[in-house]
DNA sequence: GAATGTGAAGGTTTTCACAGCA
DNA sequence: TGCTGTGAAAACCTTCACATTC
């Protein structure tokens, strides 16, 4: 998480969504799989939310903002709503997206294997380096950053990760807005400004580490 | 933020903090950082909330639970907030912390350097893998997963960030609870369990990438 | 005049509790 | 009986508004 708690960025039909929930979905998604791998048939709110850490109204309260997904008596059918949340999050399809910063992060990110796995097809790589430029990174040649607008567009990319150094970012980012890209996701550590009608989400990795500096220092009760 | 966003795991003094304002304060410690470099010697609500995306009345609410930072009529001084900030965090100090899993992920978080700007320091790898033992790492010797709790105690680790398959990695959180960890930081796809005492973050990076293709598929409003 | 610090109000999310159904 | 789905209540977080201070 690392925006802002309450802001209610979705609708579904006339609800509004809010963004715990839809993260709370990701969570659902991810532990349906292993359930269906583990060859369950149904799940309970009770069951789902044990695994979640979660109250089992919460689980039920959530589903409910979307459908009847569930049997009265029985649980939830766990392949179905394993489809289900797919299809709401919109990962029931491919996403073509472009990576751009092919850094240490930035590298990590084009082998990670969950992004695949979800429907983020990483197809295009950009850095600002002449020694990476032209060459083949697992798979994928890295072009240069000074084509990006025109490269974006002509590669039908929906999709960017940013992961250059905060310095550039706003730069970067600039580009990407012209040609047209409507969802970033960026690794750079910089309060970046995009128009009303993109949406940004920051990926902070110290974040967590420092809630834990924090837990550790004021020696902290754990919820539950 | 990926976890529960009700969560008041903390306290201080007597209040309790939320999650929420805990990873608002990691933010303003960078943006103060960065406020300092651009030379500034004070900085009100106003501005901060600006930077950040949110109401001075909320920058003034976080801050007013540790403390009175401010002077009415002029602001904050921007290094003594920051300094503030890093002291309630507990990033004033050195953490010692180990990673478990030098792989995709794991390689690239040895080298990221935000960690080490906040004081996490990666002082000790481990890994499985028999080509890597005893290999150089960035400066540092990758040691057999095998010694992991007698290794973490001798190095006097404080921290430990788990980047291994999601099929191992409640093995490994077993061993690291045995060493007497109190703090872990999980990258695994995985529903880890730990003891009560024991905080455990997960970080989820396709988390926001659901979040982005959830508001593309819904063609959600913007906050703000 | 300008901006903090903070009770109180307002708004949002979570939990409760129970009707309803298999 | 067991579990979902959901209004209502409770809990929580954010914003307001203003007294207070420099």
């Amino acid at each position: 998480m690392n925006s802002n708690t309450y802001s209610t960025v979705g609708s579904f039909g006339k609800k509004r969504i809010s963004e715990s929930t839809i993260h709370r979905l990701s969570r659902y998604y991810r532990t349906l799989s292993v359930l269906e791998k583990e060859g369950l048939q149904t799940v309970s709110s009770k069951d789902l939310a044990k695994r979640e850490k979660l109250t089992p109204a919460q689980v039920r309260k959530d589903l409910s903002f979307f459908g009847s997904f569930g049997t009265r008596g029985l649980g939830y059918p766990v392949t179905e709503l394993k489809h289900q949340m797919a299809s709401i999050l919109g990962i029931d399809r491919l996403w073509r997206v472009a990576l751009i910063g092919v850094g240490n992060i930035g590298s990590a990110l084009v082998g990670y294997k969950e992004f695949a796995r979800q429907g983020f097809n990483i197809i295009k790589l950009f850095d600002n380096d002449q020694r990476k430029i032209g060459s083949n990174h697992k798979g994928i040649t890295i072009s240069d950053v000074r084509n990006l607008e025109r490269d974006l567009k002509e590669a039908r990319i929906e999709m960017v990760i940013i992961a250059v150094p905060a310095t550039v970012a706003q730069y970067i980012i600039d580009d990407v807005v012209k040609a047209g890209i409507k969802a970033i996701l960026n690794f750079a550590p910089a309060n970046l400004k995009v128009p009303n009608d993109v949406f940004l989400r920051n990926e902070n990795m110290s974040m967590e580490l420092e809630y834990l500096s924090f837990a550790l220092v004021n020696n902290h009760a754990q919820k539950k």
